[in-house]
DNA sequence: AATAGAACCAACCGCCCGCCG
DNA sequence: TCGGCGGGCGGTTGGTTCTAT
């Protein structure tokens, strides 16, 4: 016996989608609430797959995203999180408000990448290309950038592990703009304060910092073996 | 102004995992 | 304990927009 569909393959619709679409998604969700996403397609009156409104929601519609360019620090910041996450993108994206995995995993293949090679350095492991010339070298201690914008890198490293995520479906639901905006510039203040008030108490990684950051699925961690790869090299 | 190639990004696909009966 | 289901994730695709010639 086979997995069944998602949803009634011959009954929906793909590609792009519709204002009216869009509207009606909105709707439902703000009147019940996100989740039964295979149902919601019915109930909400869409011939959409409900996998399709799902992402429709947290890639597009969610009151809470920050649209537009990615700033240095978040460059900085994804680089550095990639580096110790790998391409666990939901996890990366938890530690940056207001921007979604999708969004940055487009930005990484389209952005950063290309960027990491033209510093002749690998987008998977993060060293030299040319070899173990420069071996556990990051990207960021070989930018110019980084030697300026040391206190900011402590910053961004000290969000990504001391703040919790930003979780990707918020409870609160708001259709305006000036809405998502609040929300994404009040969790920016919060984070640059958090961030204003730790930073002068450096971190040090009790645990591995991958299993810090919820890497690890279960109790049984190998960080043991490879503690040092998972830890920031400072 | 037209066209080809590159870049970008929204959306889809299929697999995986956790929960629950 | 097992199997099905729902949700989530990462990889990939394909349409659209931008840029160079």
């Amino acid at each position: 016996m086979g997995r069944s569909p998602c949803c009634e393959k011959a009954h929906t619709n793909k590609g792009a989608w519709t204002k009216e679409e869009d509207q009606r998604l909105i709707a439902y969700i703000r009147a019940h609430g996100e989740g039964s996403w295979r149902s919601l397609p019915k109930t909400a009156g869409l011939l959409r797959c409900g996998k399709s409104c799902r992402l429709r929601w947290i890639n597009y519609l969610r009151p809470d995203l920050k649209r537009g360019n990615f700033t240095e620090e978040e460059d900085d910041l994804i680089i550095k999180l990639h580096e110790m996450l790998g391409n666990k993108w939901s996890l990366i994206a938890g530690r940056l408000p207001g921007r979604t995995d999708n969004e940055i995993k487009n930005y990484w293949n389209t952005h950063i990448k290309r960027k990491l090679l033209s510093r002749g350095l690998d987008p998977q492991t993060h060293r030299p290309i040319d070899g173990a010339a420069k071996p556990q070298v990051s990207i960021l201690e070989t930018t110019e950038e980084a030697s300026n914008s040391a206190t900011n890198l402590e910053v961004n490293l000290d969000l990504s592990i001391r703040l919790p995520f930003y979780p990707s479906a918020p409870a609160q639901s708001s259709s305006s703009n000036e809405a998502s905006d609040t929300m994404a510039t009040s969790a920016s203040a919060a984070a640059a304060a958090a961030a204003a008030e730790e930073v002068h108490q450096p971190f040090r990684p009790a645990v591995c910092l991958r299993h810090h950051l919820g890497f690890h699925r279960d109790e049984t961690c190998v960080c043991q073996t490879v503690a040092n790869s998972h830890t920031i090299g400072r």
